[in-house]
DNA sequence: CGGATGGTTGAGCTGGATCAACAAACGTGG
DNA sequence: CCACGTTTGTTGATCCAGCTCAACCATCCG
């Protein structure tokens, strides 16, 4: 059942373990919640197909995405253990997910050092993971924001076999600045701005890197301080 | 050795445990590292008493604060099971901290379910910590912020056993805008204005709450969109 | 084909940054 | 203990990156 389930970052042979834990699947068409800010926790959830984001929301509206997961990323990481989630998760397109039950695989992972470690390894990296997003927003100006997320895209698509220089934008531009922390008309006229400096096509979600040197240089030329 | 080594989260009975495991305390002299990007990873630390800062520095010199870290604290998570830590953490004050070898921890972990399970759920945590961060940096204004960061302070000196109103901030106000993604002028000026609004007393780095619903309000009041 | 949603672009505004001057506290050495 | 430089904080004046408001266009979908 659970089979091509894996979960990035977790060796062949444990990703296997975990496999047979899977009893469930869940198929969300674009824009439905996977689960919501309260919902009760009960496990961890592997990206099949499609993508996900995780976003917070306001009081009084406004929101903040924090995350957006790709085929193998782990998602719910913030809740583990918890009584309930502390986020809320949404389908991005028609994604598909695998139910890892969270008591059996810590159950699992204690028989299994390996896993053990893995899983806490995951667990680090996403603090580290968003010690570098707090880097980005705190201190970068929007135009490096951007690149940087153009990059850090292309980066993990790559990864997962799929071409680093051409690919969609599964996400709006409104969800690009809430992530980047800006507003959906500074994300639109930097993506002009870009393809105008000739380091990206790109027409409506459709992006082509061009120039990815180019695109890294918007980072380190950033300030310019002779 | 390790006694009053403990790490808040951690249910008295395992925190023994963990104390056992505490061969080597360190003290740090205000300033400062306890580790820096890149160096060997070997183990996480508590802080015994003082305060530290985990930061980054960008090549051009910016830098951002991702926490600071009060006693009772765990720090070093952002590295676990890495080859190498991803950040640097420096000392506020004179601060001493207890070495927690991450391996042994680990291990033991194993034999003590409770003890695997509380670690993980101190993993979550620190995830969920960030993304509440990544929303206040990302969607909040300066002074929402700030109002924040003062509650959250607060929040957490008093869970410490310290008072909840009347406090010493260990960090300059360069850090503080660091750590919140403003500058440090603009730090002062909402401090300044606090004061003003009969929030908050404040000289140097004295700071007295004297209206804490009145500095909720700052929050949601905040857009104020009827 | 028409309405809705999402993206682009312009014009003008503003919150927070920058630049700058000064003041208060804190060593440090005599 | 005081004089003196250094570091840290405050406040004012000005500037500008990114926001807001607004008009318009493209695409998608029933």
């Amino acid at each position: 059942m659970g089979q091509f389930c894996l979960p990035l970052g977790i060796s062949p042979e444990d990703a296997k373990r975990i496999d047979i834990l899977v009893k469930e699947r869940i198929r969300l068409e674009k824009g439905q919640a996977l689960f919501n800010i309260g919902d009760p926790f009960s496990a961890v959830y592997s990206v099949r197909f499609g993508s996900l984001k995780t976003l917070f929301v306001l009081p009084d509206g406004r929101q903040q995405i924090t995350g957006f997961h790709l085929p193998g990323d782990l998602v719910g990481l913030d809740s583990v253990v918890n009584q309930s989630h502390m986020s809320s998760v949404r389908a991005l397109e028609d994604t598909e997910v695998c139910v890892i039950p969270a008591m059996e695989l810590i159950t699992l992972s204690r028989e299994l050092p390996s896993l053990h470690i893995q899983f806490t390894r995951l667990l680090s990296q996403e603090i580290s993971n968003d010690h570098r997003k707090l880097l980005m927003i705190g201190s970068l100006r929007a135009e490096e924001r951007l690149a940087t997320f153009l990059l850090d895209l292309s980066e993990r698509l790559s990864i997962r076999g799929y071409s680093s220089t051409e690919f969609v934008l599964r996400m709006s531009r409104e969800e690009i600045g809430s992530y980047l922390g800006m507003k959906l008309e500074t994300v639109s006229r930097l993506f002009s701005r870009f393809a105008r400096a000739g380091l990206i096509r790109i027409q409506q979600k459709q992006v082509k890197i061009i120039d990815m040197d180019g695109l890294r240089q918007v980072l380190n030329g950033g300030s310019e301080r002779e």
